[in-house]
DNA sequence: GATACCAGTTACAAAAAGGTTACTATGGCA
DNA sequence: TGCCATAGTAACCTTTTTGTAACTGGTATC
């Protein structure tokens, strides 16, 4: 049949789909090129938008913008400090620290996955 | 000075930029819009080509260049079945449930986070 | 006053991603 | 023979994302 149940974790056809719905909504709010970088860097302290350009190579439009959704989904805030030129602060929220499990863990693959492809290049007995 | 440890985890600088490197490969392989939906639709055992379009909602086009980026990675498998109309399964692969932490870990922050939200919006009590 | 640095913003351009439609090719079925 | 379903692919177009360069406005410095 058509409803036929598609998830191991999840039992139900219903927990299927909310699980995916779960995945999306987190895809929704850290998903695309920047914002889990941008959090991983934040992560060694708060820094100055100049800084966080240099820092992750992102050029200043992309930075605004990915700051500003970052700030309305409560993972970083933004603080002025009125210095000489004036400074603007950017800092990760303790709620941003409920993503540290999601940045382990890709940490954690992409260390394994990247000894897993060097593995295959150079230690491989029948290369060629 | 610039060169200051950034980061809470890694303590050396060294560290600090590998652990983003580490970050960056995992979302080079799963990063985007589509590749760790598909695979969580997958989990739920394989699934034929035409399928795999219905149940995640992607065109055709799209679902074909990203199962192809995906065997190449190998993170799921290909098999043709001579059937009446011939068939195509994709499968997750062994490896792939490597990955099982990384969406383990959004399932459960997405899960959290539409909490929070709704809970902002209808049980604050000086909402409006 | 000219220059330079900060934090952005705006306008423009390029590239990436995605969708739609039409098409190939195979084979069962009426 | 014509119609349907399978798995894609190719051409074309739209939308989204990203980058670049120029610019504002403020302050410090030369």
């Amino acid at each position: 049949m058509a409803n036929k149940n598609r998830c191991l974790t999840p039992t139900t056809d219903d927990e299927c789909k909310r699980a995916r719905l779960y995945l999306q909504d987190t895809l929704d709010v850290v998903g695309g090129k920047w914002k889990l970088v941008l959090i991983s860097i934040l992560r060694g302290g708060k820094l100055k938008f100049r800084e966080l350009t240099r820092e992750a190579g992102i050029s200043a439009r992309i930075l605004s913008k990915e700051l500003k959704e970052m700030e309305l989904n409560g993972l970083i805030t933004r603080t002025v400090v009125k210095t000489s030129p004036i400074m603007v602060e950017y800092e990760l929220t303790p709620y941003s620290n409920t993503l540290s499990e999601v940045i382990t863990a890709m940490h954690e693959w992409g260390k394994n996955h990247r000894q897993k492809i060097i593995g295959q290049q150079s230690t491989e007995p029948n290369s060629l």
